[in-house]
RNA sequence: GCGCCUGUAGCUCAACAGGACAGAGCAGCGGAUUUCUAAUCCGCCGGUUGGGGGUUCGAGUCCCUCCAGGCGCGCCA
């Protein structure tokens, strides 16, 4: 990785010269050289000095085979790679798992996300988290992380009862109570359990039966999406395991009883507020305890990085929850959250709002049939999860064939052709030529694009998010697409040196897609 | 009232750990291929980054404040 040997370089420097560890900034360029650093104003600082002066000194010393030039303008310092260099990093690109990086060191991982409650179908916000979930794991995973995809079943509580009166409703023939849910799915399991001839069961029965149709839906409509789960976790499993009376029991100290309820003191361990009721006056749990054990239980079961995905109305809980753990000896910031926006679907320029409770929501099969999988998934990725995201549908499907994802599928089908062509005429694929005959602008914007790629990788990861993959690929289709136009390939002087250069591109596509769940087909 | 998120070109979004003149796509206008996929390429047009202060050598990015929108807010999960 180019922009590593480039930091590692100028560390060492540094380190010669000053005697100062840091590590330096390191940003691509177009203008000034291939990659430029700002590091002499931020040692200006601290060693009290003129950056310009620093940063000659710095760049007189800078030294490496693959750097043609280093030059100090204005305080910048400015490292130009040489061709050589250049040509060098892509034929490591040619190479079967290009971009694999050890940064975890097998670190164990668990991501929470979806973990959508038992009571209904996925709606689009799920499919949201589930596409950026699903291809933060692949990432983790690319990077040396032993990373786990974890489902959580909230099957307890008031939706639970909920859940088994509606149906209760629905098998009297009855309208499911006011707050009650309401979709028709409600009939079918209804149907289902009289035509078994277990309608005299009772609610809980009812609602059990429930939840293990609803999340088996569930499960099937997220595999058809490609998102796999490693564990599916039940809250009814972590209660009967005692884990919460555990977590009270070891809370004990920090808890104190008003007005009939008891309170964990959240505050001395960061949270916002002073205290959390955990037990109500009737002696049931608020979600906070079973919550606390929850994640307790993720980091016995060996986890050491804990990420959850989470909608934005559950912003709130995560201080509490944080202070459970470290009340628990736990250190807080171990669990990660990142709050994912929800989704607006537009249709005829109106958004289409989605309330689960009263049955009227978008689901997520719905979305799959209207646009696709991969289509979907794209989408997702395009915006950044604290943002929320407008779902044009009838863009989505007017304009389909000018989605970003299949200009990217595009360019994948095209250079397969090619390299079929090639291969048709007798060519053989594999012999590269002489790399260094490749000097054309074309030919090198597409070569210092296609190494760009195990940074745009570790960037994703160091910055849990995925959606830095579907932009950088779109980049890399479009300076395919340019060199394509300007460049015959097959029957050129340099055919050999062009097909090594179209298989280090196909190769960097079928990674990026296959990191983000979306095909690349060989034909469009 | 408090907390979190958002506000960048007509539209949808970028801007990589504050960096060097804010970039793409779509829409609009004008071009390109007798040869490997035109779902492509090239060019033009388009901006006081919601307003105002501050920190800094440097701010779309950090701090304060105001405006607009979204979400949440002690015994629902």
């Amino acid at each position: 990785m180019i922009r590593e040997r480039v930091r590692k370089r100028i560390e060492e420097v540094i380190k010669d010269l000053y005697g100062v560890e840091i590590s330096p900034d390191i940003n691509r360029s177009e203008k000034y050289g291939d990659f430029a650093t700002n590091v002499a104003f931020v040692l200006a600082k601290t060693l009290k000095r003129n950056p310009k002066e620093i940063a000659e000194e710095i760049a007189g010393k800078l030294d490496e085979p693959a750097f043609e030039r280093v030059e100090a303008l204005n305080g910048f310092i400015n490292v130009y790679i040489s061709h050589e260099g250049w040509i060098k990093e892509l034929e490591s690109a040619l190479e079967e798992n290009y971009g694999k990086a050890e940064l975890g060191k097998g670190e164990r991982v668990l991501i929470e996300f979806v973990s959508a409650n038992p009571t209904g179908p996925l709606n689009v916000a799920n499919a949201r988290a589930a596409a950026f979930g699903d291809a933060l794991v692949r990432l983790f995973r690319f990077c040396g992380y032993r990373a786990d995809a974890e489902f959580y079943v909230n099957d307890c509580g008031r939706q639970f009862e909920l859940l088994g009166e509606s149906i209760e409703a629905r098998l009297k023939g009855e309208e499911p109570p006011e707050d009650g849910y309401k979709g028709d799915y409600i009939v079918e399991i209804a149907e289902e359990i009289k035509k078994e001839g277990r309608e005299k069961e009772g609610r809980e029965f009812f609602s059990r039966y429930a939840v293990e149709r609803i999340v088996e839906w569930q499960r099937k409509a997220l595999e058809r999406y490609r998102v796999h789960f490693d564990n599916w976790v039940f809250e009814s499993e972590i209660r009967k395991k005692g884990k919460v009376e555990e977590v009270l029991e070891k809370l004990k100290d920090n808890i104190v009883e008003e007005e009939g309820a008891k309170w964990f003191l959240s505050g001395k361990f960061g949270d916002r507020r002073e205290k959390r009721v955990v037990v109500k006056k009737d002696g049931s749990y608020t979600y906070l305890l079973p919550d606390i054990a929850y994640h307790l239980n993720k980091f016995e079961r060996g986890y050491e990085l804990l990420i959850d995905l989470l909608g934005p109305d559950h912003i709130d809980q995560v201080p509490s929850i944080r202070a459970g753990l470290a009340a628990l000896g736990y250190p807080p910031e171990k669990l990660e959250v990142i709050i994912i926006q929800w989704v607006n679907l537009i249709q005829d320029g109106q958004k289409i709002k989605m309330a689960k409770r009263k049955g009227k929501f978008v689901d997520m099969e719905w979305l799959l049939d209207e646009v696709g999988v991969d289509a979907a998934r794209f989408f997702f990725l395009m915006r950044k999860a604290s943002s929320p995201l407008d779902f044009d549908l009838d863009l989505a499907k007017e304009e389909s064939q000018r989605n970003p994802v299949y200009y990217v599928q595009y360019a994948h089908a095209r250079i397969h052709n090619v390299i079929e062509f090639a291969k048709s005429k007798g060519i053989d694929p594999e012999d590269k030529g002489d790399l260094s005959n490749l000097k054309e602008k074309e030919e090198m914007e597409l070569i210092k694009k296609i190494v760009e790629f195990p940074e745009i990788i570790q960037d994703a990861v160091r910055e849990r998010d995925p959606t830095r993959i579907p932009f950088y690929l779109m980049d890399l289709a479009s300076f395919y697409h340019s060199f394509y136009q300007h460049h015959r390939i097959v029957g050129s002087p340099y055919e050999k040196e062009r097909l090594a250069l179209c298989r280090g591109t196909i190769n960097v596509l079928k990674k990026g897609l296959e990191l983000i769940g979306v095909s690349a087909p060989l034909r469009m």
